[in-house]
DNA sequence: AGCGGTAGTATTTTCGAAAATCTGGTTCTG
DNA sequence: CAGAACCAGATTTTCGAAAATACTACCGCT
């Protein structure tokens, strides 16, 4: 194998191809790769430096997490934004993380309630190094997809944990939109803290009403204020 | 295009991988792909008569939908199953079934309903058929799984639905066990048709109580007289 | 005998060419 | 002139060989 390719699989993941899967990914959260974008293999060939198979796999992975979709005999395209798959994706999120969140909250054990504060308590410090903006910042998207996978990791449910883990990578554009078009900050570190205080706190009916309206309330702001975004659907 | 290669593709999709993927996956959930078997290419090549790359591109998916694990560079196997899969699933599917079920009753049209007696209907003509033995066969488990799809149609989240599908698909080989070991034959044709009138008649609560039911029973069923399948976990 | 290293084999992963299919425009026909 | 049929170029899908990687069994050493 040539030197190229050798560095770049060292990046992420053992494989040529779940490494192109994982750059793609962010590409396309990130919406550097537009929502209905055509991918094109000739294009593509030649932005991640691997051949049509290589391609195809990490298409087929996507699209099996919904963020492309593949038109058989036509290709793959990036997977489009609308409102109403906001609405439908909100709904199922909040079906899947109360319960995940009400289990992990009966199962967890001391080191669950640890990891828990030690995970917002990194998202308190990266908050604090920056006072604005910091929801563009990788690192924090980082430490705050910890934080929340960290609330239902006790949950006992690999099955639900993977699908919640997709859905979650699929909000993550209109949580990008949603931060671009929201009027004045959103008190997201109060949310997180007053979250962190119910699990440790094993009141599960509160934690479950604080994540559903944590999840509710991006897309509440995306409706209002982004609306014109999106076509008509 | 050569002729073997029409005729094959003619049988399910447009493409040969996603045919081969179709194939795949029956022969998973019908057990004659054994739980955890290796799958390696040069036999598929052999059974399948496809290459390398088309292979591959239809384990990537059956990957996704966890019919089969993967682990990089050391190829492919079908997914194991055991008991702690078994509850894990049922789990996730009770969840959403019934959040769907409940949805569908809420939302459904004339349409919605006349599809759901319409497929009971054809599942009842199936039954009369042959007295015994009618879960072995794939034309009542085509009519099976239209009979629950259409229970939950109507209820708008295309996200859940596609996630129900696949659990649904995942249970398979779990309802095949359980229908070898079951001492004594069950009702299913009562359930159906409970179920069937508690959606039109628009009674929710009832509705999930038995899609919950009808679900954990045939879970309950395998724990207590086929256990002795599984190693362990 | 047990252990670490190593060569050889089995297997997976990647590549780029070749085949199949789609798209859009043009011509032909009624 | 409308619509079907067809060609040419663009694009996707499939193939089998070649490269990279994992596995196995043997050898030499302590």
């Amino acid at each position: 194998m040539n030197v190229t390719a050798f560095k770049r699989r060292k990046e992420f993941g053992k494989t040529l191809a779940s490494d192109i899967a994982h750059r793609m990914r962010n590409e396309i959260v990130t919406c550097r790769l537009k929502p209905g974008e055509v991918l094109k293999f000739d294009t593509l060939r030649l932005a991640y430096g691997a051949s049509f198979t290589t391609l195809r796999e990490a298409l087929t992975c996507l699209a099996a997490e919904g963020l492309v979709v593949a038109e058989e005999q036509r290709g793959f395209k990036v997977a489009p934004i609308s409102l109403s798959d906001l609405i439908d994706l909100t709904r199922a999120r909040i079906l899947i993380e109360v319960d995940l969140i009400r289990r992990s909250i009966e199962n967890g054990d001391d080191d669950w309630e640890i990891a828990v504060i030690s995970s917002i308590h990194r998202l308190g410090i990266i908050e604090g190094r920056e006072i604005e903006d910091y929801a563009d910042n990788p690192e924090w998207k980082a430490a705050h997809r910890e934080f929340h996978e960290s609330l239902v990791a006790a949950c006992g449910s690999p099955t639900l944990l993977g699908i919640r883990q997709s859905l979650f990578e699929r909000a993550e554009r209109y949580r990008n939109i949603s931060a671009r078009f929201r009027p004045r900050p959103r008190d997201k570190a109060g949310e997180h803290r007053a979250l962190m205080k119910a699990a440790v706190g094993r009141d599960a009916d509160r934690a479950c009403e604080l994540i559903a309206k944590h999840i509710q309330s991006t897309t509440d702001n995306v409706i209002k204020h982004a609306s014109e975004l999106f076509s008509q659907n």
